[in-house]
DNA sequence: TGTACATCAGTGAACGCGCGTTCACTGATGTAC
DNA sequence: TGTACATCAGTGAACGCGCGTTCACTGATGTAC
């Protein structure tokens, strides 16, 4: 039943990419392992041949959403419509496959040592997006702000469940940030 | 072993009290319901008595949240006080008893109807508090941004393993809320 | 006011279930001669 | 290049455990006469 190496590998990549969605779909705590190992087409019982717990798993997932995540925004025209995109009702509809720490936030901040450790570099380069390559104090200042401000508008979007209020939320945010931008 | 109905209203009102602070601090999911009614000082076969599911908990435990973050917020002398404590290291190092939105924000997204109706009426309030009585379009755009961003700080903050970073980001809110201020 | 009875808050055991993790085993892959 | 053997990816059963929910039961409280 061994595999080869290169199988093995796009075994646990396809384990990883499973994890990041549906930890970002259901949540990481409602998340099993079993029901993931099935839905990388594995059984259960060969994750720890890949992965030390479940945080490590975490950890990775993370990694791998903010990549995905970071190279979308990238590849977007213009910086406002990045930015449009991350506030849009699709991003907000579609947690799967959107910005790990808005899906996440509060329950990476619960969880080990590995993801937060990863969910805190994932922040780091979405501060350093938004930055725009300045590095002066005053644009890090309004990157960090910027960061929380869309993190959290598009977790309260979710939130509601008044759909008119959800979109105020999103459209408000992208308003306010749009007016910073040059 | 039957209970007056005083006695009954105030174990309602000590598990509705302990789930609100366990909520905070460990997560939705994470919390059970044993482990809740213990705290309470109950037995847990005799959690269906006084609610219909856990979700409902969640709803009454979530407005309860409010109510006193609300509270306590109103009890500052002067608005930019209240939010530099909503921003501060002690809010942020006490989840327990501060904002639900912060501390569940995700969590509830992906909760129940109940549970999540309760979070936008509690959402509602905070953004009314943020408007300070002004009802212009403007005001209601900014405070709903105010909104998302000191629920995303507080949150990115409790995230970050580098304390200077988690300081950083409430710092940086703080001041660019204040900006905004009279 | 006193008595008989219905109500129901709280107990503790049990329901079926899924959790993260471990383990003995299989057999193809990789390695060493 | 061919053969013998070690490695290890993946399987499937099992570990102990806690989950949300249900239920028969207890006995003090509340109600009706």
């Amino acid at each position: 039943m061994r595999k080869s190496r290169e199988e093995a590998a796009e075994s646990r990549k396809r384990i990883v990419r499973a994890a990041a969605r549906q930890f970002r779909e259901k949540g990481i705590a409602a998340t099993g392992l079993a029901e993931l190992m099935k839905a990388a087409g594995l059984t259960h019982g060969g994750f720890y041949k890949h992965f030390a717990s479940k945080d490590q798993l975490v950890a990775e997932a993370t990694a791998a959403a903010v990549d995905s995540l970071l190279k979308e925004m990238a590849a977007h025209p213009t910086f406002k419509s990045a930015l449009a995109a991350y506030l849009s009702t699709r991003h907000r509809d579609n947690p799967a496959s959107g910005c790990p720490l808005a899906a996440l936030g509060d329950e990476l901040a619960r969880s080990g040592k590995e993801a937060r450790a990863a969910a805190t570099a994932g922040f780091m380069r979405l501060v350093d997006t938004l930055a725009r390559d300045a590095c002066n104090a005053a644009a890090r200042r309004r990157a960090l702000v910027a960061a929380a401000t869309i993190i959290g508008a598009v977790t309260m979007s979710r939130l509601v469940t008044d759909p008119e209020l959800s979109a105020e939320i999103l459209f408000a945010a992208e308003k306010n940030l749009a007016a910073d931008q040059p």
